[in-house]
This record gives structure tokens, C-alpha cells and sequence, in this order.
RNA sequence: CGGGGCGUGGCGCAGUCCGGUAGCGCGCUUGGUUUGGGACCAUGAGGCCGGAGGUUCGAAUCCUCUCGCCCCGACCA
């Protein structure tokens, strides 16, 4: 009998840790706060790779690499920038046994580096759009990490996009948002987001407005699902990136940055789950369909894993598995793929040989059923397109039933006071950020955006009582 | 950097108070019986007890120093 693992609704966090290790998904590193990501979980972020590459390229990106190493001068050369990443930077003082006259810093992001060189690419309004996009790891220093959640390196995305005026470049960051992260969250991974743009106080350092997917953890917590910024001229100014427009006049390019990271597998892994483990979305799972051949009592097993390799061959289309383990039996098998959060299961046996059918089973419902071989085919793909709905819809249900319109601040501190999350909470707040930390201090709750979609109405700020004229988000967040 | 806890086979732990040369469960090896919801019997392998120094005839155990990790807080783009 295997460990139980600790329940999912009563004890998340410990849930979460131990069913991260518990799968395969990843371990930690030697260096404090770094992550090895194992082939079950490497698997999924390939997936997700695969997924929002193409969109990427849909909206004309194009893929390269810049250096790891950023000489510190450059991360200095915009204020709001330097001063936001100095707390999480990581520098490297020598190289071959020399101290280096001007330290590197690991990119924490790429913004600076791509800057200074794409300045030299662009001339005219002939060069623009630039469209960049660097598949790449960064480092941030951290106090406190988590697998997947927080550490000191990860892996992500950041693309670079260089624009002719400000509103392209937001055209740009919103396209990406809706085009690429909503449509990968909802079609991929099965779950909802609540998009808008993040307050002042939140939005990346050297943004004009940075834009967010905020999703909603099984614990009620709120994790950031991905990021895009209209960073307006500010880096053009900085880094002097000019161009002659068709009137021959200089202008600054104006730029966006945008990101998602592996942080979305743990986005993913505590949305989906239940106390048997994990639960991934079918569309992306590193695994979509595991055959457990069941070995009769005293009969051969060779016919029946002869039909299970037949099986996996019509299957080819999916990502199949066969368990052909001989030391485990089907109970602890059945266990261990739930456990891993394989979507669909197909056992065959003996007797389902002499049918000419097999059994399929459903990680969502725990549903059962025999199915013929002629059916087969149209079966899982039925099964794996309901799963995926089933998912987003438990999903959207959950945000929904966590969601609370709070009209005074004694049911504000009322529904964050304690441990766990507090959902999603829609109040009015004046857009002073005094306010915004205060309430962060009184309630650990933190403005997660202002969502783009909402009805406009007049209220006070739940706090100080000023004026305000729609709702903000806030929640206790990753 | 504060406050608390912990370092003992791959993993989880007991043994530490009352010093006598290391044990349990899981996993692993091999053989056999099993296999439609976490199988069983037998067998075998595997440990500088985080590190250094000290006390002692003798240290996982007592003393001193040290390194590392975890939790809570501070920090978090």
C-alpha cells in the first residue's frame, strides 16, 4: 500500500508539494532555490511550447537568443527598471579566476540587452514591427521558492517587440494577451482567466501599462498566468532606439514586452487535481492515454500485450502509453496514472480480446465503460474533447462560485482574514496607492487587476470612501 | 537578518534524555506464486549517523565549534 497523499481540499499547499515530487514532475536543485525539471514534467512545458509557438509566429514573431550575461551598465539605463530588478539580481563578479571590471548580471530579463543591440537594427519605418521572441531561462533572486511557483532560474518566454507609434505596440501586447495566452489558457489548459491590466503599483517596472491573465487557484488564491506590457517609448528613450518615418522626421519606436513561464505548469496543476492527484488538461498532457494490459489468471500474457501494442498503434495519433510493468498489478497501475493525472485509461484483457472491445476510463468522472474496437477511435476523441470541457467548466464554476462583489471593508477583511485564499474580490477602490497599500498590509490582498470587462458603476473606495468608477480585483495571490 | 525545527541506507522515520559499536517501514535485487482498483512468501544488497575538534576504555548519543536544509516573519516584477 502506497502513502496517501495528503488531501487536496484540506491540506493545498502540501498537496501541491508532494504531488510535484510525487509524479515526476520536478525536483529540486543543488543551488538553493533552483529546479530540476524531470522528462513527465519537461514533457508538459514542450506542449506548451509547441501550443503558443505557432500563435506567436501566427502574429509574425520571430525566435532568437540573446546572452545570459548582461553587463550591469545596461540594467541600470532605465530607472524604473534598475530599481525594480536590483532586489532579485544575480551578478557574477569574475570569470577564470579574474574579477571582472564591470560585474554581468544573469538577465532577469532580457529587456535591456535586446535594446541595446536592436537599436542598431532599426534605421527607418522600413525595419518596423521588430518582432522577437527568445525561448530562454532567467534568474531572479528569491527568499522564499516554491517548484515551478517561485525559483532563482526559470524557464520562459519573453518576447521584444519594437512598434512605429504607442498604440501599435498595445495593439501588440493585447493581441498577444487574448490571441496567444487567453486562447492557450481556455482551448490548451483548460481554464479560465480573468484578463486586464495591472495598477501602478503592480505593473512592470519601465511599463506604461502592463497587461495580465489572473487565474484562480483551487485554494481560492489568485497566481498571474502571464504577462504583457506596453512599455510605450520608455526604453526607446533610454536606450535611444530612433527611426526616420515617412515624412523623413526622427521618432522613437515605441516597444512591448510579453511572457509566461513555467509558472503556468503550476497554474495548471492547481486548477486541475482532486485528492486521487493531479489532473492534466488532455490537449497538452505529456501523456493523453495510458493502456494497462490486464494478465488473466494462468493465460499467456503475450496475446494480450500483442493487443495492447495494436492498440497503441491506432492510437498513434495520441500521445499513448503502454504499462506492460510485470511486478505491478492493475489496482496499483490504475493508482499510479491517476496519480499522474493521465486523462484517459484503457485497460484490455483476455476477455475483452474475445469481445473485440476494451475498457475506457476517465480520470474526471472516474467513468467506466466497455467500448468496442469498430468504436474505438471515435470514442477517444469524443472522450478526450469532453474531458477538456468538463475540466474548463469545474474551472469556470469554481472562479465563479469564489468571486464576491464587497461593498464594505469589515466584509473585505472579514473574507481575507486567515490562511487560505479568498477568492476572487470585486470592490471599489479610489486609485490612490496609499490605499492599494494599506489594504495590501491590513489583508495581505493585492490588487490583481483591473479587468477589461465589467459594468461601469459608480461607488466609494472601500477603504478610504473616495470616488472610484468601476471595480478592481483583488485577492491573495502566488 | 529575527523566531522555531531538523540533519541517521534511495525515501520516510526510530534510537539521543539514561554512552556499549545501528534498527523499522517503503523502495531496490533474486526466485516463486500472483494480476479486471494500491498482491504475497522467501532471499539478498545497501549506512564515513551533515562536518571538525574535544571528553571517555568506548560517542549517532555528552561538550564546543561549524556547514546545510525546512517552517514562520521580513522581501517578491
Amino acid at each position: 500500500m502506497a502513502d496517501q497523499l495528503p488531501s487536496r481540499s484540506e491540506n493545498f499547499s502540501e498537496w501541491y508539494n508532494t504531488i510535484v515530487q510525487r509524479a515526476d514532475l520536478a525536483d529540486y536543485g543543488a543551488a538553493k532555490g533552483t529546479m530540476i525539471i524531470k522528462p513527465y514534467g519537461y514533457a508538459l512545458w514542450e506542449n506548451i511550447q509547441t501550443y503558443l509557438d505557432k500563435r506567436f509566429k501566427k502574429h509574425g514573431a520571430k525566435n532568437a537568443f540573446f546572452p545570459t550575461f548582461i553587463p550591469l551598465s545596461y540594467i541600470q539605463r532605465e530607472k524604473e527598471h534598475v530599481e525594480g530588478f536590483t532586489p532579485n539580481l544575480w551578478l557574477v563578479a569574475s570569470g577564470g579566476g579574474e574579477t571582472l571590471e564591470e560585474p554581468y548580471a544573469v538577465r532577469p530579463t532580457s529587456e535591456t540587452t535586446i535594446n541595446m543591440t536592436v537599436r542598431n537594427w532599426i534605421h527607418s519605418y522600413r525595419d518596423l514591427p521588430l518582432l522577437l521572441n527568445l525561448w530562454n531561462s532567467c534568474f531572479r533572486y528569491e527568499l522564499r521558492t516554491r517548484l515551478f511557483l517561485r525559483t532563482s532560474e526559470f524557464l520562459w518566454q519573453e518576447g521584444h517587440t519594437f512598434h512605429a507609434s504607442w498604440d501599435e505596440a498595445n495593439e501588440y501586447a493585447l493581441a498577444i494577451l487574448t490571441d496567444a495566452y487567453l486562447d492557450f489558457y481556455a482551448n490548451a489548459a483548460a481554464m479560465p482567466s480573468l484578463a486586464g491590466r495591472k495598477s501602478e503599483k503592480e505593473k512592470f517596472p519601465g511599463a506604461d501599462i502592463t497587461y495580465t491573465l489572473e487565474q484562480m487557484m483551487g485554494d481560492g488564491r489568485a497566481l498571474q498566468g502571464c504577462t504583457a506590457h506596453n512599455l510605450g517609448h520608455n526604453f526607446a528613450k533610454s536606450f535611444d532606439i530612433r527611426y526616420l518615418d515617412r515624412g523623413n522626421e526622427l521618432q522613437y519606436a515605441a516597444t512591448a514586452s510579453w511572457g509566461l513561464s513555467t509558472r503556468a505548469i503550476g497554474a495548471i496543476l492547481m486548477t486541475h487535481g482532486d485528492d486521487k492527484g493531479l489532473l492534466m488538461p488532455p490537449r497538452i498532457a505529456p501523456t493523453q492515454i495510458v493502456i494497462v494490459p490486464i494478465f488473466g489468471k494462468h493465460a499467456d500474457p503475450a496475446p494480450v500485450l500483442a493487443a495492447a501494442k495494436q492498440l497503441a498503434r491506432e492510437l498513434a495519433d495520441y500521445r499513448v502509453e503502454i504499462d506492460a510493468r510485470d511486478d505491478k498489478s492493475p489496482g496499483f497501475k490504475f493508482n499510479d496514472w491517476e496519480m499522474r493525472g493521465v486523462p484517459l485509461r484503457i485497460e484490455i484483457g483476455p476477455k475483452d480480446i474475445e469481445k473485440n472491445q476494451v475498457v475506457l476510463a476517465r480520470r474526471d468522472t472516474g467513468e467506466k465503460k466497455f467500448v468496442s474496437n469498430a468504436e474505438l477511435l471515435a470514442q477517444v476523441a469524443q472522450t478526450l474533447d469532453s474531458i477538456h470541457d468538463t475540466l474548463y467548466a469545474r474551472a469556470k464554476k469554481f472562479q465563479d462560485d469564489h468571486t464576491f462583489s464587497v461593498d464594505t471593508y469589515a466584509e473585505f477583511q472579514a473574507r481575507t482574514a486567515g490562511e487560505g485564499g479568498a477568492g476572487f474580490l470585486m470592490a471599489h477602490w479610489c486609485g490612490n496607492r496609499e490605499c492599494e497599500t494599506a489594504i495590501q498590509q491590513e489583508t495581505k490582498a493585492t490588487i490583481r487587476c483591473i479587468p477589461f470587462v465589467q459594468t461601469k458603476e459608480a461607488g466609494k473606495c472601500i477603504r478610504c470612501d473616495g470616488a472610484s468608477q468601476e471595480r478592481v480585483v483583488f485577492a491573495k495571490a502566488y
